[in-house]
This record gives structure tokens, C-alpha cells and sequence, in this order.
DNA sequence: GCCAACGTTGGC
DNA sequence: GCCAACGTTGGC
């Protein structure tokens, strides 16, 4: 199994709303960018990512699992998009903000802290496993 | 609100 | 195929 990390500002799409979608998840539309395309294209069912907050909070808030494959991105005509569905799991105990992972040398090659602007990425068995302890909880 | 990093577009 | 111009993301 894979692990990723989907970043969407609250603003415009939060982790509360994500939660309110329940199982049946919500599609993550509108993405723009060829390697966070790829990234979702990757994922299988069951795969498990992370959510992130971006601009606010910056913050690592929950954990959600892919409940669809990547398909025709339905926000767009354009056959180059595709996307996945993503469900709420359960929220983090305790956040990891981006600081926390900046402070952690085991996080230093995190996407999230060298590929700042990249969307959707990838994340390590390793730094999944970081993470989740940071969190409050057993991976 | 600014700006650095980075991706995309389009002229040549 | 190069590269300048431009647009967007996202931290600060």
C-alpha cells in the first residue's frame, strides 16, 4: 500500500467538509499540475494519504483513504485531467504543522518541506510512520 | 500583500 | 528546442 499527501486550503475545500462527505468521500477535482496527476494515477483503493491545510493552518489535520481509482476529472472537458475520490478516515489527535516537520531532521527530504508547491505527494512508509507518532498515534 | 519557486506558454 | 514572459502556489 501507498501513502500520499493531499494539500487543499481550507478556505476553498477544509478538512471538515471532507469529514461532512462521510464514506462516500468526495472527488478531489481541479487539479492542475501533470505530477500531482501522476501521483493520483498511482493510487489504489485502499491506499492512505494524508490532509493538509495550506496557507491556513499549514497543518497535517487527518488522514484519508482513496475510495476511487483515478477517472476523468469531472471539473474539466479537458481529457488530460483525472483524479481520485478521497474519504475522511479519522483526524490526527494532534496536528503536525509544517514547522513540527521542519524541526524533525527525519523529515527533511518530505515533499511537503522541498516540493512546497506540488499538491498531491507522495510520503515514505518512513515518514508516514514519523508522522503518525508525531500525531498521537500508532501507525 | 509580497515574493520565491516552479510550471506552462509561446515566439523564435 | 531554447528561453523569456507570465501565471500560480503557498510560505512568510
Amino acid at each position: 500500500m501507498n501513502h500520499w499527501l493531499f494539500k487543499s486550503e481550507p478556505d476553498t475545500w477544509s478538512w471538515d467538509q471532507q469529514v461532512a462527505k462521510g464514506a462516500a468521500g468526495e472527488e478531489w477535482g481541479g487539479v492542475r499540475n501533470y505530477q500531482a496527476r501522476n501521483n493520483m494515477r498511482a493510487m489504489r483503493l485502499g491506499d492512505l494519504g494524508f490532509f493538509y491545510h495550506s496557507n491556513q493552518g499549514k497543518e497535517i489535520v487527518g488522514i484519508v483513504e482513496v475510495c476511487a481509482e483515478s477517472a476523468p476529472d469531472s471539473t474539466t472537458d479537458d481529457a488530460r485531467w483525472d483524479c481520485v475520490h478521497i474519504r475522511a478516515l479519522r483526524p490526527l489527535p494532534r496536528p503536525v504543522t509544517l514547522e513540527d516537520c521542519k524541526a524533525e531532521p527525519a523529515l527533511a527530504g518530505m515533499a511537503l518541506v522541498t516540493n512546497t508547491r506540488l499538491s498531491v505527494q507522495p510520503v515514505t512508509p518512513e515518514e508516514w510512520a514519523i508522522v503518525c507518532r508525531m500525531a498521537g498515534i500508532e501507525d
